[in-house]
DNA sequence: ATATTATCTTGACACTGTCAAGATTTGGCC
DNA sequence: GGCCAAATCTTGACAGTGTCAAGATAATAT
């Protein structure tokens, strides 16, 4: 339904699969403007009725690549929802999978939109809606007695924080084979919320 | 001893140099190897002669960014050699300021190499080694019982990671109002780590 | 049905990374 | 010292990029 029409359809959408599929196969740096029109079957100049500039392009890309991330993080959590506890790993697990399957999509999302994030309103709406559901988590888990008490928003980013940091440090290739070459990312990723929730 | 020389001199530093300054000013966007060779005073294809391409001026500026922020948390970690766990929390602190100074070239570190990371010898040499730093601190905590046993490889990453993560997603703007409103970068990554080393 | 608007194409511009060819300088070697 | 080879730098070109202006075409509203 998105490809059959005629001499437009919505090609705003279309774009935007476009987008993350070169993300997939040719990575950011192959990430053009002009590639995304062409794989759109459109002349070079057409997605300007529809975004401003490429950072426009990107930050639907990246709100698209939240989206899935969202859609993906609340199932994990629905999934488990008699133990506060097994919904963080569950989380963190569907997060981390997240960025191993769609590893160049993660990263356009965590570092090009950059300062002008503030400006895609349905960015900034979707990163905001993911983080208020992990502080959901850390509030179960803290009426659980899994958490201690103290500020969920501040116990949320210092969680996520390192999920997201062990995440980063090996899609950029920085964590040492003496450690990748024993442990998948996964198990990595475990042992440091492991480690974590055994403080609280 | 870098400006003097005649008609070229050691070109390649003050390429480098151009390049950390460029980053500091107009961002990792606005890094151009054309800007670069403006800056230094030479044509526009003369970085050439001493990188094969525009990567390889990445990966060294990358390298040199490394290279001050090891010297950083290696003074940080020398000022305290009589604490273990107060060397962790100055290296950790050094790096966080690290991040904030020079942002940009913090960003550039951690995202650009990419995977053709393993071709430069001089930046794997010196992240690893600034990495075993790290791990060093963390053996010294071991043998101090502010770290509890385990492979103090697998431990470093996971405070590494969590304090990486915060910094890059404060970075990032992806850190809530709510809490970097109430609290600095230093801070929350100084909480983290606190509840980390709790829990040794 | 016509006029307005949204959408798309074509063509251009400055800028980018990169390469080839040539000029200039340096250093080693007689 | 003077010459030759290598290193260094310049000039000019190329394809590719993001972006804009002008025009063509389709959809919508009246």
């Amino acid at each position: 339904m998105t490809e059959k029409t005629y001499h437009h359809g919505d090609l705003k959408n279309a774009l935007i699969q476009a987008g993350i599929e070169i993300l997939a196969k040719e990575g950011v740096a192959g990430l053009t403007l002009r590639k995304v029109a062409r794989r759109a079957g459109v002349s070079h100049s057409a997605p300007y009725a529809h975004f401003p500039d490429k950072q426009s392009l990107i930050a639907a890309i990246s709100t698209e690549g939240f989206n899935q991330l969202y859609t993906l993080l609340d199932a994990a959590i629905l999934a488990n929802t008699a133990d506060p506890r097994q919904q963080l790993i569950a989380g963190t697990r569907a997060y981390t999978q997240f960025a191993i399957d769609h590893t160049d999509t993660f990263k356009i999302m965590f570092s090009s939109a950059l300062e002008k994030e503030k400006e895609y309103p349905a960015f900034v709406e979707i990163s905001q809606k993911t983080f208020e559901r992990v502080v959901d988590v850390v509030r179960a888990c803290q009426s659980a007695g899994v958490i201690r008490p103290g500020s969920p928003e501040l116990l949320a980013v210092t969680i996520w924080g390192q999920v997201h940091g062990i995440i980063s440090l090996a899609l950029e290739g920085q964590i040492p084979h003496l450690v990748l070459g024993e442990h998948s990312i996964q198990e990595i990723v475990s042992f440091a919320l492991g480690q974590m929730l055994q403080s609280q």
